[in-house]
DNA sequence: GGAACCTGTATGATCCATAATACAGCTTCG
DNA sequence: CGAAGCTGTATTATGGATCATACAGGTTCC
């Protein structure tokens, strides 16, 4: 009776520097403590240290040069999807790139109770399910898991599927598409995402469940997708709203911001040359133990 | 050479199940295969299966009955906060539930490069840094990293950040907050929020990083924040606008509609009673520990 | 009652992550 | 150049996770 199942060591120092360099602590071009100073630091072999920056190195947040250390990666390579709230990729064509979609699963079946409710279906009633990959330029970033009514998803075929937005065919069947509730939360990969997001298993991963309801209320989409989170996240601006006792954020509509998004991105990615790590300021928190 | 972290096959199996009980996949008050059953599915030893279980019911998810089986919980003991996504939490108050924060850290400090820069600030200003948890009926559910430029920080005591809701300060302090961004996404835990949050590091959590400006553009707070998954989620109501060739999402403004969620939560709840398989489970699961 | 399940528990063998150590080759810098 | 770093690689040893097996005790159902 004692430990539970504690993530190896390697993973945990793996975890803790991905903060630190996430958080923006150890900035880009700066160089890790030797594999021996992070070996001492934390207590393990360097055997482990090693594993741990491997995963660093395999995720493209550090770049090791033997004979001179470890290095964080500058400029990331991979620079992650932004979405607005409704979800709408509509600056990625902007910016030339392009996605495409992978059918990996198409059938009816009886749907699990949670999802039966959420949609308003009758007892026994079937539904379609699909599993799609959504890819960015070749590279996997979201796990797409639909349901449908059956009704309505025999109005159209797997091939179509597989090529068109579901939303679109939805409303080609002259289904009125118009209120939606959605939810954003996180969760950890399972061993179907993660093999098809090319993720280990453990991988933290954005998840988004959206019910579709047309006017009456009868729900027509069940979505539950899985997001890469190196690779998509959802942005939005907000304006403060409401006068003096009730001010509060309200998201601002209209076209999403390419090009602030874009800028930020930029001057992220060149400020680090004049930088002469000026102390290091939140050492603070580090030690406890 | 094949190495690479591999997670543990218990949690593994773990985050396998914990899947397929979320997910409705296997709904409250079913009966899991037995522990040979799993065993055999998953080609691992039993005593594997069990520490897989074992996690499962520390959180809650599953009851073990000696003799009988492992049964899905029913009516999860803690419902998740909903917040909608301007991230207020004003229902929280109609529903009777109260919400404390502890401050964990508060300093000044240099700021981190990416930072510095989201903030607008120039070359050597400091930042006020804090690191706050926030509580649900006791509960821990979020872990909020704040940087405020010094100038703005120094309008109010270490006492009031603990007190009072940080915007509410700089308000107070004549600075108008006007436009912000935010960006949600998702990560693993490291160290310190691990801890604060009660949760073992490499669980997963939801991201929410909100840059703050006044009207003339200039950055008055920078917000990390990282919230338990099953503690709190995004919740958002979208209508669909837009004419025929550009059809798109919006998010639907006004109250949020606490009425819907709670009617959603409710009947989650109870619908597990009539359903159509009287033969055994309903009685099972009637005692709770 | 009794057969057929189930969970709980114990045992010893095996496998793998980690530890400790040593050395090679490279880069940086005085 | 040469010392002092660093990463890359190999070695053996150890402990914990996992395996395979067996048995005890409870529940379900005939």
């Amino acid at each position: 009776m004692k430990s539970s199942v504690e993530p190896l060591k390697a993973r945990r120092i793996y975890l803790l520097l991905r903060d630190r360099i996430i958080a923006g602590d150890l900035p880009p071009g700066e160089r890790l403590p030797g594999e021996p100073a992070l070996a001492a630091e934390h207590a393990v072999s360097r055997v482990t240290v090693r594993r741990a920056l491997d995963l660093l190195e395999k995720e493209g947040l550090v770049q090791r040069k033997p004979g001179s250390g470890t290095f964080v990666h500058d400029s990331r390579a991979v620079r992650p999807i932004v979405a607005d709230l409704s979800n709408v990729l509509s600056h990625l064509i902007d910016m030339g790139r392009s996605t495409d979609v992978k059918l990996l699963s198409f059938g009816y079946v009886a749907p699990p109770e949670a999802i039966a409710e959420s949609l308003g279906l009758k007892p026994g009633e079937r539904v379609q399910r699909s599993v799609r990959v959504r890819l960015i330029d070749g590279e996997p970033f979201s796990y797409l898991t639909t349901h449908v009514p059956e009704w309505l998803g025999l109005t159209y075929s797997e091939a179509e599927l597989a090529a068109r937005p579901l939303l679109e065919l939805i409303e080609r069947s002259g289904v009125k598409t118009e209120r939606a509730t959605q939810a954003i939360n996180a969760t950890l990969a399972g061993p179907e995402p993660a093999a098809a997001l090319d993720l280990e298993i453990g991988s933290p991963l954005l998840t988004l469940t959206r019910i579709v309801h047309d006017p009456s209320g009868r729900g027509v989409e069940h979505l539950h997708a899985l997001y890469r989170p190196d690779r998509y996240s959802f942005h939005m601006d907000l304006v403060r709203i409401g006068d003096d006792g009730e001010r509060r954020w309200s998201p601002a509509l209209g076209r999403p911001r390419a090009s602030e998004i874009a800028k930020a991105e930029k001057t992220k990615a060149d400020k680090n040359k004049a930088g002469e790590k000026p102390t290091r300021g939140s050492r603070a928190i580090k030690q406890r133990s």
